[in-house]
DNA sequence: AAATAAATAAAACGTTTGTTTTAAACGACC
DNA sequence: GGTCGTTTAAAACAAACGTTTTATTTATTT
């Protein structure tokens, strides 16, 4: 077991890292094996146990490294809405979404790596994973639950923990599958481009946001 | 190789496919071995390739039982709305999740079967799972969109499609990962009913079903 | 330059997997 | 009652997996 990193060992750990993102992004933890990912990365199948220690812990170094970033970015959007005054749905969707989107557009051939690796995620057998990503989101969630409470009249915290929900799946599911598009409406639906789908969402969960229904009237 | 289905065959037949949905639903499908399936089911480990020839055709099996019920299901309720005059946004959300939260509580223990394995076969690694999904749904993604169209002043096919993406992500990520959201909320919201979860879906989607943002103003 | 640590390489280990094969038991029908 | 097709049982197979172990090479430090 390496003790520090040094120059030498990033290099094929960092490699390691990259292919295993791409690998597991396109086919499931479960259905890219350790040997798939070392002769990919150019490394000894012993590689990922010697840097780190195990598969599962490859896979959540992986996932780690892919989400911290956004949720980052995300908390400074929400950061700067709070100093001016757009504090309206669509930006907080837009906070919500963005990030995503860029950390899409930065993977190879504009493949949906983020939301195929937490789809994957989600669906996890085992519960390490998915634990991990549980503990990723709480402050996320806790932010976005404030700004819209705050900037939708009427919504409760429990109606906003659940409109996040929705948001969350309905943007992983869309982008995950718009590209099933054509086969699901058999020809009849223009495949969107990314501008679209992204406007598309923003106009729907927006409008879902700021909905009145269950709130107690008074 | 069994010819034709007599009394007998079905008995252990049906077993499997019942304790196959349980394990598949809970763990997926491919952390359940074969064995797992016939030593639940009381079968013998070559029942599973005597009755359905492979693990993949069985989980085809599994799929496909759960899945037609439910389609059929909606197609019949948007047949009702046609006659009816009831053909507002509302009434479409409705049809879409009603038929799942039915099957959903005909699962045993009120487990999530439904979605859980909607969502595995989603994340499926081997590509004949998602293949048999994707043919049994451009019926029902048709009627949908003709209907979403019809009944949202300004909603193009392409949108209608979209939104409708939204609708199945929304709900298939909310129902998967509901019971999440204690973790996810700290503790601060309260885990939803089934009906509460319903109504603030229906309240959810319909507002972005009727949003206006994209469509060409005249 | 020798010694020590880090990194790569190669081989083997023990499991588990889906599938196939071979036998035995069961049930219907002439 | 014997025979044939169907169903269950048990065992064996070959392949793939994650992991570990043992050697060898490379780099760093004394």
């Amino acid at each position: 077991m390496p003790t520090i990193a040094n120059e030498a060992s990033t290099d094929t750990r960092d490699r390691l890292l990259d292919v295993a993102e791409r690998l597991f992004a396109e086919h499931g933890f479960d259905a890219v094996s350790l040997r798939a990912i070392t002769t990919d990365a150019g490394a000894n199948l012993a590689a990922v146990n010697y840097y780190f220690g195990s598969k599962e812990a490859l896979i959540e170094a992986v996932v780690a490294r892919l989400v911290e970033p956004v949720n980052r970015k995300r908390i400074e959007i929400l950061d700067g809405i709070r100093q001016e005054e757009l504090r309206d749905a669509r930006s907080i969707v837009i906070a919500f979404i963005d990030p995503v989107l860029e950390a899409a557009a930065r993977g190879v051939g504009g493949d949906n790596r983020f939301f195929k690796l937490m789809s994957r995620c989600m669906a996890a057998r085992d519960e390490r994973v998915s634990r991990l990503v549980m503990r990723q989101f709480p402050e996320v969630v806790a932010r976005f639950v404030e700004i819209i409470c705050e900037c939708c009249p009427g919504v409760s915290s429990n109606t906003a923990h659940l409109r996040l929900l929705f948001m969350a799946g309905a943007m992983a599911h869309s982008l995950f599958h718009h590209d099933k598009l054509a086969i699901l409406s058999q020809g009849r639906c223009d495949l969107p481009s990314f501008d679209v789908l992204r406007e598309e969402m923003v106009v729907f969960l927006a409008a879902g946001l700021t909905s009145r229904g269950m709130e107690v009237r008074k």
